[in-house]
RNA sequence: GGUGAGGUGGGUGAGUGGCUGAAACCAGCAGUUUGCUAAACUGCCGUACGGGUAACUGUACCGGGGGUUCGAAUCCCCCCCUCACCGCCA
């Protein structure tokens, strides 16, 4: 959430950077600052008045240990009104600290400068493209593909389990393991270390990276204890920093993990959802940074070549999309999208999203470093896939056929022990 | 699942009603001493929200919430969590 002092500082700002994600903020700002106003007034009124008492209940233990007894029965007399008054003040400002929350948490992040005013997919900007698009003589979806080599399950997963929980099979298990090291590989290469959190979080983790308390219909709930099925590792490694005050020289941070992930995803239906488009349980190598406010673009522009490097190793023809304000989440402030292109389906496949929060999820989480000025500020919080894996699968088989079998590329190779699925 | 113990500042850990926002030690920061390192010594060293140009200052916070009291880290109630041992088990 942002924060009162940037909405307070720059309000005209920030109803004009709002306004790129198609926020009309103006009422609610004004609002914001006007509950700001008579929490401060409030507090100052309570805080002089529980100082009274204070001093009070001081006199009282003075006069008490002089034996001063009925001096201090007199002062007692007195603490009565301002307690009352104190506790009259206090729910007051309950009240109106839950409403300016309430109003706060409304709010998305600001747009980066950079982000393209627009309504939905169709405004996002090309960053650039790479690969090239293979030419196919025979074009198999790839959940054909899948039941011809017998590598994934779609149906058998579904006796298990349920539509969208697929087992993988043979060399397409080869292949999940496979895809799963090189990221990883690759990741720790750069300069990320690995962590394996648990694929369980609780409630105050789920807030703290912004799932909860709105989004929970997106995660599976486990009720007897109260965990939620994380819905990517950004949960359980964002959390990590959770209340944590950092030393400046430790920034930046950054780590990668592998996690199975768990979506609920109610709502899209047909061809979208075919295959391995869309699952309910899905395997991500994500990758997280922690970095200084000053050096976070940056930060962001390292994971956008890192993440453009994994997809060039694997030979895939891709492009980096800027997000428009209308397509960004909540609580991003610039994202790239990366679209892998899967030649069966003839379409574009989102499998990373790289995204600068900058003090939004900070915020949330109380996630700070200490800078030379030793007053405590709030650090930026980034992060990306690193990569998804089943539409990168989609796209490796779909776009690899041959009459011989499904090529695996290069760089995978010394990961699967194979060469071709066949 | 059973039984017991416990949650205090970055860490260890004192503190059973006012002198405690909190001892002491460790870690950390700054400095002094020293030929260097080490050691020793001195000082500083929680967070949030207010007020103040600033020095400084008010309030709150000892797992969370409520209560008793003029006054609560300390007493009472509810909840959460952790640890140990036993049982079960990868």
């Amino acid at each position: 959430m942002l924060t009162i002092k940037q909405i307070r500082d720059n309000s005209d700002l920030v109803i004009a950077r709002l306004a790129v994600k198609g926020t009309q903020a103006q009422d609610i700002i004004k609002e914001i600052i006007a509950l700001d106003d008579s929490r401060k007034s409030t507090q100052a009124e309570l805080d002089g008045n529980l100082a009274e008492q204070n001093v009070l209940a001081k006199e009282i233990g003075a006069l008490l240990k002089q034996g001063k007894k009925d001096e201090a029965e007199v002062a007692k007399q007195k603490t009565a009104a301002c307690k009352e008054l104190s506790k009259q003040l206090e729910g007051k400002l309950t009240d109106i600290e839950a409403e300016l929350n309430a109003k706060l948490v409304q709010l998305p992040n600001l747009p980066h400068t950079s982000v393209p005013q627009g309504r939905s997919a169709e405004d996002n900007q090309l960053v650039r493209e790479g690969g090239s698009k293979p030419q196919l003589s025979v074009k198999q979806p790839h959940w054909d593909l899948a039941k011809q080599y017998d590598i994934i399950d779609f149906e058998l997963g579904v006796k298990l389990t349920g539509a969208g929980f697929p087992v993988y099979k043979g060399q397409g298990a080869k292949l999940q393991r496979a895809l799963i090291s090189f990221f990883i590989d690759e990741n720790t290469a750069a300069g990320y270390t690995e962590v394996q959190p648990p694929l369980m979080v609780n409630e105050a983790s789920g807030f703290g990276t912004g799932q909860l308390p709105d989004k929970e219909g997106q995660m599976y709930h486990v009720g007897i204890d109260n965990f939620y099925l994380i819905p990517t590792a950004e949960v359980p490694v964002t959390n990590i920093f959770r209340d944590v005050i950092l030393n400046e020289s430790e920034l930046p941070v950054r780590l990668t993990a592998y996690t199975p992930c768990f979506r609920r995803e109610a709502g899209s239906y047909g061809k979208d959802v075919r295959g391995l488009n869309r699952l309910h349980q899905f395997d991500k190598v994500e990758i997280v940074q922690i970095a200084h406010p000053d050096v976070s673009y940056d930060a962001l522009e390292g994971m956008v070549a890192h993440v453009e490097s994994l997809v060039k190793k694997l030979e895939l023809p891709y492009r980096i999309l800027r997000l428009c304000g209308g397509d960004m989440s909540f609580t991003s402030a610039l994202t790239y999208d990366f679209e892998v292109y899967s030649a069966a389906q003839e379409r574009w496949l989102e499998v990373s999203s790289v995204s600068n929060f900058e003090s939004f999820q900070a915020n949330r989480l109380k996630l700070r470093y200490r800078g030379e000025d030793k007053k405590p500020q709030l650090a930026h919080t980034l992060n990306g896939s690193s990569l998804a894996l089943p539409r990168i699968v989609a796209a490796l088989l779909e776009n690899n056929q041959t009459a011989e079998g499904i090529r695996v590329p290069k760089a995978l190779q010394a990961y699967t022990g194979f060469e071709m699925i066949k």
